[in-house]
DNA sequence: TAAACTGGTAACCGATTGGTTACCTATCAA
DNA sequence: TTGATAGGTAACCAATCGGTTACCAGTTTA
């Protein structure tokens, strides 16, 4: 079961995945440490460490019996990159609002 | 089956809805047209613009025979909020990697 | 060396997902 | 008024998801 290239949207799409993300912020952890911070199994934890090492979004590194995990936030910028033809249309959509609200009046 | 709220990262983690975000950027669109764009079928668009239309990125107005699907972007703004707190790391993460080059030659 | 700790993975489970076909209602056009 | 068009939804299906427990291999420590 190999490093397969996995879509960075999946891999974000998860509450406790965007969490661990969230946490890694703050510095490397290993995984119990990790684990410790969310109601679910350790193994759970592991899955979503996997889905995201899949979608290159944290790195490994053993040290000693534990392993640390490494945030690397780079492939988000493809959701970035994503989101930019968004970006114009927020004023518009908002504008939109308004004269919605106007016509009602 | 009411309009429950969705979450916008979920709504967005599947490549059609995205694809379909992406065409309602050039104007609002009945569901046959946006379906002829894709190789599945009409009920599966239509399931889509259901998850697209509970996590209210976009909204419907009945024109006659057909439901014109209009874009919504505000809901992306969360996307976009979440992505902030790493903009500020895509910078640090690329020193790191020029760092680790570096440390290679 | 034995016990404890760290963490991956296999096997399994129920829920959800994205797709289908079949069917229905509503609207427009001939 | 009849036929065609537009589109929602129910029922179903296989695949995937997120979770679990059980088990295993390394590594550290007493």
């Amino acid at each position: 079961m190999g490093t397969q290239q996995v879509d960075v949207f999946h891999a974000v799409s998860d509450v406790t995945r965007r969490a661990i993300l969230d946490r890694l912020r703050q510095g490397a952890q290993p995984v119990h440490e990790i684990a410790r911070l969310f109601p679910v199994s350790r193994p759970a934890i592991s899955k979503h460490l996997r889905v995201l090492h899949e979608a290159q979004l944290v790195t490994e590194r053993k040290q000693g019996r534990q392993r640390l995990y490494y945030l690397n936030p780079e492939p988000l910028r493809d959701v970035d990159k994503w989101l930019e033809t968004y970006r114009s249309f927020w004023s518009v959509s908002l504008a939109n609002l308004k004269r919605h609200l106007e016509r009602k009046q």
